[in-house]
DNA sequence: ACTGGCGATAACAAATGTGTTATCATATAA
DNA sequence: TTATATGATAACACATTTGTTATCGCCAGT
């Protein structure tokens, strides 16, 4: 029986993608983590979100669904009414 | 004689945008200075970084004089090599 | 005056994200 | 079962960003 990898196994495979490459996903999967968490812990569905952010509700589903890299300003349309803004912060900041 | 404005009291005039077009604007002039900042620091020209980040001069160009509103891979991209990464932060955490 | 590096920009093609409308499968409540 | 709300997705037009190549004006150094 075959064993299937974790989806962590996945990510690090080494000749599956480059290490910038898996720094680029790794960042986003964080990124847009954060984001669905902001909009659960307000306990918004992605239409009443869509409605106050402006944003449609199948771009924000595309976007937390990673099926699209948004651009910063349809991502500060979706946070900001969260509470949430985007900074730019040192690499080794990260805590 | 005419008084000019200064750019901070164009900004800020109440019947030129409204506040959340202000705050978005606020936010990407705060983004981008970061991002020449750190460019700059690093002693690197336009071209130089194009190298190293694999995002082409004219997009940083772009970018830079804010022709341009990137996608967050494409400032990941530029700002990785220079030591930064972008953050998902509260908005009360603006120091 | 010339040279070289700088950022900005033009022009066009290619790639990608977003709006729009509608629908889907699923889960939950009545 | 029926009704309702959810997130995901399809399909297409539209908008925007990015790549590509080339060039521009500017400035510092020679």
């Amino acid at each position: 029986m075959k064993q299937v990898k974790t989806f962590s196994e996945y990510m690090n495979d080494e000749e599956r993608v480059s290490p910038a490459e898996r720094e680029k996903i790794n960042f986003e999967i964080e990124l847009i983590g954060k984001m669905i968490e902001a909009r659960e812990q307000k306990g918004l569905s992605q239409r009443e979100l869509a409605e106050i952010s402006g944003v449609k509700q199948p771009a924000i589903a595309r976007l937390e669904s990673m099926k699209t890299t948004p651009q910063i300003d349809t991502l500060f349309k979706v946070l900001n009414p969260l509470g949430y803004t985007i900074s730019i912060v040192p690499i080794n900041a990260k805590k």
